[in-house]
DNA sequence: CATATATTTCGAAATGTTTCGAATATTCGC
DNA sequence: GCGAATATTCGAAACATTTCGAAATATATG
């Protein structure tokens, strides 16, 4: 209860939108997959820690999920966007990473029990 | 990362849809809150169990979240096709509650650690 | 400074979503 | 069966998303 209480603002509508977009960015299967690749990093289906470091660079998610890079970038942005994953630049690449708050909000979102 | 495991299919890319099909249900402000309406049944911000039974009539969601008849309608179907809520006529009216499984499913979704 | 690498922005075509009101169906009590 | 209550389907207008290739920007290296 107070988990979830605790990554709720003041106003339940800002609440609503906040999580309206959050779910918005990963309803797109690409977007999804990067996340994905993000949070479950490496190998599909290995679960790894979720920890600033353990990211991707952008090239690097297009080539293994087969996305051009004018698209992932565009889905990258919106997962920016929408607060999911965090990035910052290394030389000509730039690394992504899940952020680890909203990721934990998220889990508490759906235990309200 | 056994409760993560046990909710995926065989098929991956299937999962991926699912999932992505469940975040799209919920992307939209106006399922979101008749979701939450659901999950955090009656008051606002109010938490209540989620079991069969503690549902809500489609008639009151739409009066409650001031959304019109049809709309609501259109809504609730789309979160009931995403796999989200289960539902069952009693009498006129049609009421609606939550999947648990789903529901939790989705917080393991969020929890790989 | 020219050139290769990495990523973003732009523009455009195709497709999908949202919302409403009007019309239609389903059930109840009489 | 009839009328009231409840919910769904349909059609249409407005709007948003997705995806790509071409062009632009940023960074590193010789």
């Amino acid at each position: 209860f107070d988990s979830y209480i605790r990554n709720m603002s003041n106003n339940q509508k800002d609440d609503i939108q906040r999580f309206a977009d959050i779910f918005k960015a990963l309803s797109n299967p690409h977007r999804l997959r990067i996340y994905m690749r993000l949070t479950r990093c490496c190998a599909p289906g290995t679960i790894c820690s979720v920890t600033e470091g353990s990211g991707a660079y952008v090239g690097e998610l297009g080539r293994d999920l087969e996305i051009v890079p004018s698209t992932v970038s565009h889905h990258i942005k919106e997962l920016r966007q929408a607060g999911l994953i965090r990035m910052r630049r290394q030389g000509q690449k730039i690394e992504c990473w899940v952020d680890p708050e909203v990721y934990n909000d998220l889990g508490n979102f759906f235990r309200s029990g």
